[in-house]
DNA sequence: TTAGGGTTAG
């Protein structure tokens, strides 16, 4: 009898355990085969893949499974579809035997037809379906409703037998209603429902307020809690709290944090409902209070981190919302593209570009940099802080541009006074089939103003004027009348103000004055100056236009009526300041300031450079004082406006060669801009001034805004 | 042992 080997009977039948565990063999079940142990090794395999997302290993332990049941088929395809792949999934449909295919299965492969986005395929297995049941007709519609198909979602729901038709079926035509813009259908639906659940409710609610009826929302979730007999969840919750928000009602805000805590989704643990809470509490500038909800959240993700940060940029507490974002990186939170975008919108208030080339550079380590939100984000804060190179820069590496960051690019050009380029971008836009909205036209109309293009801005106007989807606003016409006025068409613009179909506001006719002021034109500046007053009688800006042309026209004893009824209504003129943010410091200055702690040096250099100016055949232009004053007492004026001084602290401050940005509230003088022009050439710098109207960015004794502005 | 519905920051 041969010798059997060792590891063969021994171990099976032994019901102790070897002592010695050098010595122990496998048990003999391990290595036998086992059909079924199998199977339920290489399923839970299978499932494992899948959930951590690994379709191709999921796929190969799938193939090794013997006639896999149609679960396990149902699973894959739909892991397929959730990865844009619908050839292998309709290929594994087709692989499952007709028998065995049950209703979940043809469910599901709609569903991944409607999920890739293939609707003639979804339609064409819906009719093929042997049976249908309520969720083949809900996924149908939920899928028209999603790409906003709204006639074929009606179609499908009216055709569908009323005995398929669940709360699931009504919800989902109340909430895609509402996500089309449909919000009075979906109110006649909700109201026509057999029953209602939690879902009904949140769905309207939410829908209200996502279409601008906060309040109505509000309604609604107090009719609710009140009468509906079905109780709220925490996403009922967190609607609320953002219609709460959007419409600053701190009253009903209050009422549903209580409900937090006897719902018990507060504490702290709900993460959802603490972001909503922090929202909130900004949204009604309580940001002590917002900041006490974020410090009680058990476990703080970057949702809401960052509802604090926009918190905080909301609310213009600029330096705090970095600090947080600062924060959240220490935290070892990952910033994601919403954090960066109020980071770097924070930058812009703080007019901060050096915060805001750090900012860059994290997300370029972050690969976020040509992501839609981050992208325009900088596009607008290198625009703001006056690097239109820069922005343009981030711009064309954008991979899928929307109409925002076309607005981002077209506004920020404009404001530097770039109309060529603009109108180049927007042709580019037009060429990529991008929709044009509200914003583009203001956008380009400005660029005209600002580039003295007249007949480009009739062309435009015109354009957008006959465009189906959009209606011409107040804003729109007002940037007509300022494009008018500024290239002389002074009668043409007050005839277009008191034409144009929508009421003329006071900044139709401050635009008009501020024209008839560039433009000496009396009688019309009066009538604008009229207008305003019966609208806003404390408006300073036109007291101090009218102010200002009637000073132009050496009219004193007009200048001296103004100012007397100025006085009288108690109308403070805004003094000028100028601002230049160095290191992350901001240093003010107001006309003739002697509170900087360089004061001595700055007017010693301001001497100099007068000196210099002089000899480069500067000759101050008193027209720009506009005070009846003595001739030297206007210089002196002149020569310390707050734009000056901050220049000179920036000469003084920064490597020489380098570009000095300073900013200005009101529009730079005519002379200062003179002045400037010749500045830059003495100090050979370019000198960047971002006054109330835009950017100039000056350079060897000319500006880009070639003297119009 | 697989299929459908509502939510947060920008």
């Amino acid at each position: 009898m041969p010798k059997k080997p060792h590891f063969s009977i021994q171990p099976i039948f032994t019901t102790t355990q070897p002592t010695n565990s050098k010595c122990r063999t496998p048990p003999f079940t391990t290595l036998l085969q086992n059909p079924k142990a199998s199977s339920t090794s290489l399923n839970s395999t299978f499932l494992n893949h899948l959930k951590n997302q690994r379709l191709d290993s999921a796929r190969a332990v799938f193939n090794k499974i013997p006639s896999p049941h149609v679960s396990l088929c149902t699973r894959m395809l739909l892991a397929y579809a959730h990865n844009h792949n619908l050839p292998q999934a309709i290929n594994l449909f087709n692989q499952i035997p007709s028998n065995t295919k049950d209703i979940i299965s043809w469910n599901s492969i709609i569903r991944a037809s409607i999920l890739c986005g293939d609707f003639i395929t979804a339609v064409k297995l819906f009719d093929e379906m042997p049976h249908r049941n309520s969720i083949s007709w809900t996924t149908m519609i939920h899928g028209f409703l999603s790409l906003g198909r709204v006639v074929d979602a009606e179609t499908f729901f009216r055709a569908m037998p009323s005995a398929d038709k669940d709360v699931a079926t009504w919800n989902v035509m109340v909430n895609g209603y509402c996500n089309n813009g449909r919000v009075n259908d979906a109110l006649r639906l909700f109201s026509q429902m057999p029953c209602r659940d939690v879902i009904s409710w949140t769905s309207i609610i939410a829908g209200l307020d996502r279409n601008g009826k906060s309040s109505q929302a509000l309604v609604f979730l107090k009719d609710m809690v009140s009468c509906s007999g079905v109780d709220i969840s925490s996403t009922t919750l967190v609607c609320g709290l953002s219609a709460a928000a959007k419409i600053s009602d701190f009253n009903a805000g209050i009422q549903i944090h209580c409900r937090t805590f006897k719902f018990g989704y507060c504490c702290g643990f709900d993460q959802f409902v603490s972001a909503s809470l922090v929202t909130f509490y900004a949204s009604c500038k309580r940001m002590d209070d917002a900041f006490k909800v974020f410090c009680e959240i058990v476990c703080k993700n970057v949702v809401v981190w960052t509802a604090l940060l926009t918190g905080y940029g909301l609310n213009e507490k600029h330096d705090d919302a970095l600090e947080v974002f600062g924060d959240m990186m220490r935290f070892c939170v990952v910033p994601n593209e919403s954090s960066f975008t109020s980071a770097l919108n924070s930058c812009v208030g703080l007019e901060d570009l050096e915060k805001g080339r750090v900012i860059h550079a994290v997300a370029v380590k972050m690969g976020l940099e040509n992501g839609v939100y981050v992208g325009n984000s900088l596009v607008v804060m290198y625009s703001k802080c006056g690097y239109t190179g820069d922005a343009l820069c981030v711009f064309n590496g954008i991979g899928e541009k929307n109409v925002v960051s076309w607005n981002s690019v077209i506004v920020g050009c404009a404001q530097h006074g770039c109309g060529l380029w603009t109108l180049a971008l927007f042709k580019q836009m037009l060429m990529e089939g991008v929709e044009s909205d509200e914003i583009t036209l203001t956008g380009l109309l400005s660029a005209c103003s600002r580039s003295g293009m007249l007949q480009k801005a009739r062309c435009i106007f015109g354009y957008f004027g006959r465009k189906r989807s959009m209606k011409l606003t107040v804003e729109h016409y007002a940037c007509m009348v300022d494009v008018l006025g500024r290239c002389g068409e002074v009668e043409e613009a007050e005839a277009l103000a008191m034409s144009m179909p929508v009421e003329a506001n006071s900044m139709v006719w401050l635009v008009l004055l501020s024209a008839c002021r560039m433009h000496s034109n009396l009688g019309v500046a009066e009538r604008a100056a009229k207008r305003i007053f019966e609208m806003e009688p404390n408006c300073s800006a036109a007291y101090v236009l009218l102010s200002n042309l009637y000073a132009s026209l050496r009219r004193w004893s007009e200048v001296a009526r103004i100012r007397r009824k100025m006085k009288h209504n108690g109308v403070v003129k805004q003094p000028g300041s100028s601002w230049i943010t160095l290191k992350g410091l901001r240093h003010d200055f107001l006309c003739a300031d002697r509170s900087h702690p360089l004061t001595e040096k700055i007017y010693e250099k301001l001497e100099w450079l007068g000196v210099k100016l002089k000899e480069q055949g500067y000759v101050p232009d008193q027209q720009f004082a506009l005070h009846d004053v003595e001739i030297e007492q206007t210089e002196e004026m002149l020569s310390y406006h707050s734009e000056r001084l901050a220049i000179v602290f920036g000469l003084l401050s920064t490597v020489e060669g380098s570009t000095i940005t300073i900013m200005k509230n009101l529009r730079v003088c005519g002379d200062c801009h003179n002045a400037i022009k010749l500045m830059a050439k003495i100090v050979d710098r370019e000198i960047v001034v971002r006054d109330s109207s835009r950017f100039h960015h000056f350079k060897n004794g000319i500006c880009s805004c070639g003297d119009y502005w």
